[in-house]
DNA sequence: CGAGGTTTGTTTGAACCTATGACTTACTGC
DNA sequence: GCAGTAAGTCATAGGTTCAAACAAACCTCG
């Protein structure tokens, strides 16, 4: 049996472990190119990434379940988890006794690897330390306005919660355009701070592990396909609400992207021509009717009390007056433009994060409502949900991230 | 070597004979399941596919340019491509002398093979014979208005121009949502007529091939991706302007497809809240703005002669005047659609077609620059292209859909 | 406590695929 | 006619999955 390598320390890129750069196993994307044709390699690597997602989808399986689940012989998962388990990624759990036959011994995640992830919103950061079965173990939020802090706190918070024995990789999702190639920050909306910042470059220096950027919508898409809402679904949009307006598209379980990471700014989608100006310049966008901004100006105009600090949240708390039809609105407007993607793309199904989120199912509920209220003849369900109370999506997603693209083979 | 059939006459499932039912060169689309696991099988199976896939792209190739562009050595050429000249789906065009070495031996698309394909429109349709290398022989186009008509239209220009000894298959695109499963018709918007018309079984089982079904833009942009405008381009979004709006968005070199071939449905995105009431029921539908029947009205409204059948083309005949600033205006009205596409998916690419892409390039251009002045903070470029005078992409797409369903893995 | 049934995981030989490198073929140019 | 060059073929090797037989481990039941 030809293994890649034995178990062992962590250190060095063809020893097979795991760790210590992109190479380990083989498995890292791009390695085969898009348009190429297929080696029997590749078809190696590829079953192997098929069953490490089978796995984050269905939690720890036995190699006869991964033989059903994937339609192959028993035989033929032996031989693709037999590198897998060799490298020490995954590890055969004790096995569970109590039925006929010879107990399974199931597969998962060896506990011994981290990943790092890292959110960088709009003024504040957050670094976290997860494990590959997604839990969030440790994780650091803190504020910026210039480059320079952000760089230094960053790092700082780095040193401190990751393990570079352990790590795998780094993964980011980061507010504002990113240049998904380079890991670079091409522009933050609201806080140029950043911007032109090579983060993947730096990460990768520091950490000595491959680091992954990507913009925030589409990470916190990746975060409900692999260790969230959407596990079980091929065809969602995780939508970012709040400060701004965000799309990260999930269809036949992959995380759409635009050529060189364009697209997901939904904000600036005009949905209301010659409406209120928008702080992009131009008229009538989304994001000037359904933004949290608008929200808390809004209710400054019907004179609720706390109106500059209202959230969706609150007004859930409320049973009736003009907090209640204020709800509607933001519940109406939201729907607007979650009907034009739905019109455009007809997912069927949309995932609420930030502010919308924290309304619950209820809220999610109205603006499902409003929605199918404007698809003109409605031919299929369109269901809103809501992410949990404790939304972990974005930084989860930007750990798996690094799963997606050091094990995920996107052919 | 185990070639799976010899050449012969067309006939039966497993000869290996390209034409007659979908299990020819075991090359069928889906034969793979999406999520498990691949054998060498596939591999074979994607390979081949994406041989004729680079043929289609970039004409006869020898089998050493398909190693160079496939990164591939010429020796596995040489067992990829067998079974197809064994099959007669490909042949080898004479050698080609003139520079140092042995001359190579193009391969290209055999001339016994043919394509069927059907546009069916809102009242018309088109039923055109195709050979494999994209070239429209033969079409007819005819009308109806109630069904029974129509299917009695149908196949018989169908049975006049097809010869079903040579056809591999028959793609349709028809205006309307379709279930592309079953290939049956779910809703023609403005002619119900064939409303629930399982179209795919009527023609699969009158000609005995396989037939593939989808909705008009995607279809419409298959053609620009195989045989068309877009054939080297990885990401644009394919448009069609008239009496309807729609699109097929191609990304990563593939056409997208909603669940159950959702989707698509671009012209009753909302762009103006308020505006004026659709057809749909809505108010303020992008068609309100920038469909052929409202560049008629605004015509009438301005008292332009021959208001009720101009044109964009017309139009662009004018070099001042309110014709002239009509043009203008219906530029920037479909400016408007095309920038919240940009924002959204951020392709950069539009390729437009009915109406509008009778302007040419000239309105294109006036387009892309309405387009580029709504996307706040332009990062790369927007091109809109003009589809030729003589648009045969929607057809001719059909045409490629056979090929993309029969012969490319979607994996 | 042991036999029989059942399920899991491994082994083995075969089949399918591409890679490599040497070999053959066929043309150009001198 | 000979060297040079490039295209295509062939034989062998290596990677991968498959099918079926085999071994291991547990449960049930008498």
């Amino acid at each position: 049996m030809p293994h890649l390598a034995s178990a062992g320390a962590p250190s060095g890129d063809q020893s097979g472990d795991p760790s210590g750069g992109p190479s380990g196993l083989g498995l890292v994307t791009g390695a085969q190119s898009r348009t190429g044709a297929l080696n029997p390699a590749d078809l190696g690597r590829i079953n192997r990434a098929r069953v490490i997602h089978a796995l984050q989808v269905s939690g720890p399986l036995s190699r006869s379940e991964l033989a059903t689940r994937l339609q192959i012989s028993r035989g033929s998962v032996s031989t693709i988890v037999a590198p897998l388990l060799d490298s020490a990624l995954l590890v055969e759990l004790p096995k569970v006794t109590g039925s006929n036959g010879k107990p399974p011994r199931p597969l998962w995640f060896a506990d011994r690897w981290r990943l790092g992830a890292v959110f960088v919103g709009t003024g504040t950061f957050t670094v976290a330390n997860v494990s590959l079965d997604g839990r969030l173990l440790e994780s650091s939020t803190d504020t910026f306005t210039d480059v320079a802090t952000f760089r230094r706190r960053l790092l700082r918070h780095g040193e401190r919660l990751f393990d570079v024995e352990a790590l795998l990789g780094i993964g980011v999702g980061s507010a504002g355009a990113v240049d998904i190639p380079t890991g670079t920050v091409l522009e933050n909306y609201r806080y140029p701070a950043l911007n032109h910042l090579p983060l993947a470059p730096l990460l990768t220096e520091k950490f000595g592990v491959p680091t992954f950027v990507d913009h925030h919508p589409r990470v916190q898409a990746i975060g409900d396909l692999w260790f969230g809402i959407g596990r079980e679904l091929q065809y969602f949009a995780s939508v970012y609400t709040g400060d701004v307006l965000g799309v990260g598209l999930v269809a036949g379980g992959r995380v759409l992207a635009g050529p060189r990471g364009a697209g997901g700014e939904l904000g600036h989608m005009v949905v209301a021509e010659g409406g209120s100006q928008c702080v992009c310049g131009q008229r009538g966008c989304w994001y000037t009717i359904a933004s949290l901004g608008w929200l808390r100006r809004r209710a400054a105009e019907l004179e609720l009390p706390g109106a500059a600090e209202v959230t969706c949240h609150d007004l859930g708390q409320v049973t009736d007056g003009p907090a209640r039809r204020l709800r509607e609105e933001y519940a109406a407007n939201l729907a607007t433009g979650l009907a034009n993607l739905e019109q455009i793309l007809g997912y069927g199904t949309y995932v609420l994060h930030g502010d919308a989120a924290g309304g619950g199912e209820e809220f999610a509920d109205l603006v499902a409502e409003q929605v199918a209220d404007r698809i003109p003849r409605r031919r299929a369900e369109v269901s809103v949900l809501a992410a949990p109370e404790q939304d972990e999506a974005t930084i989860l997603g930007a750990a798996g991230m690094v799963m997606f693209r050091r094990y995920d083979v996107q052919l």
